[in-house]
DNA sequence: CGCCGTCGCTTTTTT
DNA sequence: AGCGACGGCG
């Protein structure tokens, strides 16, 4: 993140020294060359509210950025005149950076950013409305946690029947609506702790003052408070942005959308909003996200244009086909038809190809990337991509065993190691006495003989005295409360940070850092740590030190942390990408292998079960963003059984698989030994809709049942039993001792 | 105060 | 099966 993100951007006094600015409107429009019609709507249609709808890999950041450029270049705004949103930070950078080359100068003194990242920097501005001051803390989910739960206690829930973290997604789901303690409605606080919720909220957001911090949804919050009751303050930001950009409408929440709104619309009813889009890759109403937004545009901004960016310069026929088949199945669309926008590009057919088990899956995916990789096909522009976390490790092990080099993008990432967290623990208390939940975080890291006691004590006399643990620590060591053995250990602790305040202002942030982790005993800790992980603990926390150093002060530091919790990664070298496929939104791949597409897993069967066909939808949808990631080749895999746990479960393809028009796709078996259940497996989806066998309908098909109850039956992976119960396609056995499953027909074997 | 055993859960995730 | 959280015991 470069540091011209920590400059205020209100004042109009911000630098703005590129000379080309604004000699270059009127003069040279090559930017806007080798766009195509609908393209050009959306960057010239700068007046008034517009929303794009751009369709997968129809050029929408491109879109995005070109517009922002156009409306400088034309002297339309000056560059802090306009506000752009985005949800992640990646989306920020490259913005920021394609803007930066469009316009042949870095970018700077921009409002732009995530919507957290955004509102931030506006809270900082105005943090005494909400009762916070300027150098207010941001709160990780650890910290949200651990507060709640002190909260909690006077109330003596029954944690077991109510759990904190169920308590702060409640909490957090009402701030992603809007809804402060006093707008939250009584009707509203039955579900949790037996109507405490609404009442545990305000004691929360109490004590969250008290400690001058905030938590995420703070941050869209309390901004949108001070919008919705400071006219003056909203006044100010609708004279200053002029224009407003949004990345990925579709997935904002209702507080966000508030947000924009207020900023939008202002008095003299001209709103400069263009939203971009797709409905169609709607994936995130699990975390308050309303698909309704974006439906709802037209109302919510009248006069809106509406402009469709429909061709698709990433993928070929046979994908786009597949893909629209696809997402055809699902009810509520703004309607969109994504199409070629390229003559060349017929290409190879989406292949699906059912596989034995899901040991058998990871091994054809993995034979496949190798042969892919013969052809010339780099691993760079290869993934995996999994509905769920679980799916990764058997791809793993199989990748490890064939020596092809992978990445697993989206694991823990750097800022939630626990080393980490506590470093950074250990800077927060530096830079803020008042942060106590960084102070109960350490004070016993290394042991000091601070047990939850102990604590109880520091907390008495912070709470008596009206201050922090760490300003009251030093008194109560003064006045012989704190003694003895842990009272010296943490009387060396407060001396550590004595020495360190000393050396941050003589020497600066990075070697401060680096003295008070040493003088705390903490680093220390580590190296007396036997264990085999504390040499890698280590070496994180001489990265986190080293990423100290491209910061101007440790306050900047930490802000960063807190909003962007991601640590640039290492060069790509030629990895094959393993990931969810939510964390594959916004990428793209020439290779695409999308495996376990079985009913339960894709679909997931919990989505289904909370979300009934809103969640079903939801998973179409992201079986669409999953195939249109895909450049060149789709490849869909689905295993007869799966491990799940701890046993073997018997799996049905995925109805998707049956939504894919067959003039896109072409269907395999594969695999060895088992090869003559794998081609009944096949002959699934020549003779007839396999729906109909998993909606249990008694055999009433044409061709009888396969088998009979009271056969006896062999499968290879569950041995020997009796059949119960047999339509076309299922059968119901009881094994000797794998219980009763329901099974697939084809992978059945009759003795 | 700290360790060990048992219980329960187990999608997706950004900021 | 495997991990994390809490409670009881030494």
């Amino acid at each position: 993140m470069p540091a011209s993100f920590y400059k205020e951007g209100v004042s109009t006094s911000e630098p703005f020294s590129d000379p080309s600015f604004p000699a270059a409107a009127g003069s040279d429009d090559s930017y806007l060359a080798r766009l195509n019609p609908e393209q050009r709507a959306a960057i010239e249609t700068t007046d008034g509210p517009l929303l794009v709808l751009a369709g997968a890999g129809t050029g929408k950041t491109r879109v995005l950025t070109t517009r922002f450029a156009h409306i400088l270049l034309t002297g339309r705004a000056r560059p802090w005149q306009i506000l752009a949103v985005t949800f992640t930070n990646k989306a920020a950078r490259e913005m920021r950076e394609r803007i930066g080359t469009l316009l042949g100068s870095p970018a700077e003194g921009l409002w732009l950013g995530t919507f957290h990242a955004l509102c931030a920097r506006m809270l900082r501005r105005h943090a005494e409305v909400v009762g916070l001051t300027q150098s207010f803390t941001i709160l990780d989910t650890d910290d949200q946690l651990r507060l709640l739960k002190q909260v909690m206690e006077p109330w003596r829930i029954d944690t077991k029947r109510w759990p904190a973290p169920g308590l702060l997604g409640a909490i957090q789901r009402w701030k992603d609506r809007g809804l402060t303690p006093a707008r939250v409605t009584p009707a509203e606080d039955t579900d949790f702790a037996n109507g405490h919720a609404r009442a545990i909220y305000e004691a929360y957001q109490t004590r969250l003052r008290q400690l001058n911090a905030c938590d995420f949804g703070d941050l869209m919050l309390h901004v949108t408070e001070i919008l919705r009751s400071q006219p003056d303050i909203l006044a100010q930001y609708h004279r200053l942005f002029r224009y407003i950009l949004v990345d990925e409408y579709q997935d904002t929440n209702t507080i966000q959308y508030l947000w924009l709104r207020l900023l939008a619309k202002n008095s003299s009813g001209q709103s400069n909003i263009c939203c971009v889009g797709d409905d169609d890759q709607s994936i995130y109403s699990w975390r308050g996200a309303e698909v309704e937004n974006i439906l709802r545009f037209e109302k919510d901004f009248p006069g809106a244009q509406i402009v469709r960016l429909e061709r698709n310069y990433r993928s070929t026929r046979h994908i786009l086909g597949a893909a629209a088949g696809l997402i055809a199945h699902n009810g509520e669309r703004l309607g969109k038809t994504l199409r070629s926008g390229r003559d060349d590009a017929e290409g190879d057919k989406v292949s699906v190809t059912a596989v034995w088990d899901s040991d058998a899956e990871a091994r054809a995916v993995c034979d496949t990337a190798e042969r892919l990789r013969g052809q010339g096909h780099s691993l760079a522009e290869m993934a995996i991509l999994v509905r769920a976390g679980f799916q990764t490790r058997a791809f793993e092990e199989q990748l490890i065993q064939s020596g092809l080099p992978y990445r697993i993008v989206g694991g823990t990432r750097f800022y939630e190691r626990s080393e980490i967290r506590d470093a950074m623990a250990y800077l927060r208390v530096l830079a803020q006495p008042a942060d106590d939940l960084a102070f109960e975080r350490i004070v016993n890291v290394p042991k000091r003989g601070m047990g939850p006691a102990a604590l109880q004590k520091l907390h008495a006399a912070a709470r008596a005295d009206g201050v922090s643990l760490a300003i009251v620590t030093p008194r109560l060591l003064d006045n012989g409360t704190l003694k003895g053995r842990s009272g010296e250990q943490v009387r060396a602790l407060m001396n550590a940070y004595a020495s360190t305040h000393d050396i941050l202002a003589r020497e600066g942030h990075v070697v401060a850092a680096e003295h008070l982790l040493e003088e705390s005993g903490y680093l220390d800790m580590w190296r007396q740590d036997r264990s085999p992980e504390a040499p890698g603990r280590l070496e994180n926390i001489k990265e986190l030190i080293q990423a100290l150093a491209d910061f101007p002060t440790l306050e900047a530091f930490l802000e960063h942390v807190a909003l962007v919790m991601e640590k640039d990664e290492n060069a790509q070298d030629a990895r094959l990408s393993i990931m969810t496929l939510h964390g594959a939104k916004g990428l793209e791949f020439d290779c695409v292998f999308l495996p376990g597409w079985e009913e339960g897993v894709f679909p997931s069967q919990r989505t289904l079960d909370e979300g009934g066909l809103k969640g079903l939808e939801e998973e179409r949808r992201l079986a669409y963003v999953g195939i249109t990631r895909a450049r060149k080749l789709a490849m869909i895999f689905h295993a007869g059984s799966r491990r799940i746990y701890a046993n073997w479960q018997p799996s049905m393809p995925s109805r998707f698989l049956e939504e894919l028009p067959d003039e896109h796709v072409s269907r395999h078996t594969s695999g060895g030994r088992q090869q003559r259940g794998l081609q009944a497996a096949q002959s699934l989806f020549s003779d007839g809709p396999v729906v109909a066998s998993r909606t249990r309908r008694p055999s009433n098909a044409d061709t009888p049942a396969p088998f009979q109850p009271g056969d006896h039956v062999r499968h290879a992976r569950f041995g020997v039993g009796i059949v119960l119960s047999a339509d076309r396609h299922q059968v119901e056995i009881v094994f000797e001792t794998a219980g009763t499953k329901r099974l697939l027909s084809s992978f059945i074997e009759k003795l």
